[in-house]
DNA sequence: ACCATCGGAGAACGCTCGTTCTCTCTCGAT
DNA sequence: ATCGAGAGAGAACGAGCGTTCTCCGATGGT
């Protein structure tokens, strides 16, 4: 077995069981199983546990960002562009793995007693408000709105995580739509 | 010392320790260090760590209702009421305590795992939409708008948490502004 | 055929956890 | 003074963790 293909089986099983039921309640054996490993290759691939989280949050970034942005990207407005956070995060919310945000989890859970989770769950939320504040300000919007949006998604996700129910993805979205209307009218006010 | 009162001690003790750090961080000997009462004791007060556990959810829970009531009692309009909310977020952002909401840290660390954590993180949720929906019943404002606004809440705490400021409140605050007057307006769309 | 090297399987190690047990001391009733 | 109940301090236990080590069979070059 070639080491990036062991690699990636490595991470891509992780992702999944810590994803499900937490990073502490899976140990390195449960894993190694999993990913059909040995013990010695898992330790050549990666020197700690804690290495193999920081891949694993780095793998779940990069797929948020590319699964958004190809659902952004098919829509054909700037204020639909916007709106379309909010159907990638139902069509997210009704997948049945679905667990809430990765992030806030594996913040939760390690945040307090590991600086380098912490850090990265801080980067990954800010390159996701970045993301929308460009968005937004290709819709003309003022700088207000992004942060918004922002906090909308956020609550979205951790509203279905707990109540287990896809709603919050519509209830936040028809939320996104007024305030993104308000927002582009206070700019343009003469609209109405 | 007292049955009670070293119960409530040791649930005291217990939540400040397991918000801060976690809970499977803070082993039971760090808690009955902290709390100053015997290994014994503990467990003649609590069978388990468990059980200590679902007690400071509790307590957590709670002195969330009483604060937030408190504060939405002081606001004198239905709509002030509503905007309340946020002003207790705010205050308690910036707390140098805070660090996120305990239910949904306590969720996203032992939810998968413990079906009773899980479902009393689901019961606290519910009753502050519940609280939520009520005030906004007050204020005459269609239903849609209570999950809204609780949304914006939870988001709020959690950007606050990971972004490790308290401007999420003031943003959150904002966004209510608008879809509450969004709300009312279009319930008595004359008003205009 | 032989040897050296590699990697897989899993035993072993040191640690920490939640929980229980043991020992000792205190203190009030007789 | 003596006894017994209760509580405090912490040792002990079994389990599980992350990590390392040991064995052993497979493989490829000569």
């Amino acid at each position: 077995m070639n080491s990036s293909e062991a690699r990636s089986r490595i991470v891509a099983t992780a992702d999944a069981l810590y994803y499900s039921r937490g990073i502490q309640a899976v140990g390195m054996d449960e894993l190694r199983t999993a990913a059909g490993v040995s013990l010695k290759k898992l330790y050549a691939e990666f020197p700690s546990k804690g290495s193999i989280v920081m891949a694993v949050l780095e793998r779940r970034h990069q797929a948020w960002e590319d699964g958004l942005d190809a659902r952004v990207r098919q829509a054909p407005t700037p204020r639909l562009r916007l709106l379309a956070i909010f159907d990638y995060l139902c069509q997210w919310f009704g997948e049945d793995t679905f667990r809430g945000c990765g992030f806030i989890n594996t913040f939760a859970e390690l945040g307090a007693i590991s600086p380098e989770v912490a850090a990265y769950a801080r980067e990954h939320k800010a390159a996701f408000q970045h993301y929308v504040a460009r968005l937004a300000e290709e819709a003309g919007a003022p700088a207000h709105l992004a942060p918004q949006l922002s906090i909308l998604a956020e609550g979205a996700q951790t509203t279905a995580a707990i109540a287990g129910s896809a709603d919050a993805a519509l209830q936040a979205r028809s939320a996104a739509e007024v305030l993104i209307d308000a927002a582009l009218s206070s700019r343009a006010p003469a609209a109405g």
